[in-house]
DNA sequence: AAACTATACTGAACCCGGTTCACCTTAAGG
DNA sequence: CCTTAAGGTGAACCGGGTTCAGTATAGTTT
């Protein structure tokens, strides 16, 4: 869809500036963020918002993706730097803090998650690959159990990622972590399911 | 406030038949579940809904209320049927069959979830408080490390619970309560965090 | 540079669904 | 029965996401 043609120097503009002001939005915690003023905010009328997404979901989903796709860049630069279990513990707690952007945009992922929307599916799959390749590492080096796949493992996470709302999440969230991880290693000796 | 004054016989009938019917449409499946349906559902009026129920989100609480009363009577009776570690295992267990109430549910409790409603902290604090009592017991049995908490655990179990939608998420869940258990287990030799 | 046109922007109007409220009905006590 | 306070009804209201007819402009052609 957006290879049809290279969008005209003001629409991407707006474009831009829309996603900006919708991650603005979520990230101050604004769950509501009517679309007027994230429009507003962006400097446009509601229907230019209208022309660059679909739905209101529309726009939520693509700063999402975005985000999504920033946090999957990093498990190479983690592997080349630690060992594989070391590696796998940074990615989930990278996850957490992946998870720390907001009530907002918890709020407003909350219908997605619930959603089959393709793009859940996708960002599931893109961050299950990424701990799938963590922790056959792990397992490869005989530190981690081989019997959990990253679809499985991020799920686990998610729950992190939901329930916080409440403060002293955080620290909560570490200990969580570190629970599953003594799962994950304390029987190592698994090498297959 | 339901103490003042014991309700007329024809409202009891449709409060509960309310009830029964939000029940029904949330197990359903059915997310969106417009109040004039529920209403219908229940064979009355929308004015009559808002008799009982200050708003929509009033009465998927109270759904949710009778929900959690029901899983947190469960710990006395695990307790005298099994060993400690195998009666939390249970009642890990029995969180996400309580989970398995339907999509529906799940996103109408999205937003109570995002939420700081007493309702839900009430609700998180009887089952942190189920998790204690099962907790305690195993690390005086000393099968169980000591060092998580209830609301520790609780949150961790909360992502099985959340992150569902996609088929196969049963058997996952059970995987994951596996991973977690085996985290409580694997260091029983800790006695105090 | 003037004209042309496909692309993009605008914002008032629309629609849907939760919520309210003025008015009607009925259970329950005397 | 009669009274009346509790309960029920549903049309109207209202906020907020969505649409679309009208208007402006980037990029291209002559």
């Amino acid at each position: 869809m957006s290879s049809s043609r290279p969008l005209r120097a003001d629409a991407r503009r707006n474009r831009d500036a829309l996603l900006a002001a919708a991650r603005d939005a979520f990230l101050a915690g604004e769950a509501e963020a009517h679309i007027e003023d994230i429009a507003r905010r962006a400097g446009v009328a509601v229907g230019t918002l209208y022309r660059h997404f679909e739905t209101r979901e529309a726009l939520v989903e693509e700063v999402y993706r975005q985000e999504v796709a920033e946090l999957c860049a990093a498990p190479p630069a983690l592997l080349e730097q630690h060992a594989p279990d070391e590696a796998l513990r940074r990615f989930l707690l990278l996850l957490v803090e992946h998870a720390a952007i907001g009530k907002g945009m918890a709020a407003a992922l909350a219908s997605i998650m619930a959603t089959d929307s393709p793009v859940f599916v996708d960002a599931r799959a893109q961050m299950a690959a990424c701990l799938d390749r963590l922790l056959a590492a792990g397992s490869g080096a005989g530190t981690i159990r081989a019997d959990v796949d990253g679809k499985t493992l991020l799920r686990a996470m998610g729950g992190v990622c939901n329930l916080r709302a409440t403060e002293g999440w955080r620290e909560d969230a570490e200990r969580i972590t570190a629970l599953l991880f003594d799962g994950l290693r304390c029987r190592a000796d698994i090498t297959r399911a």
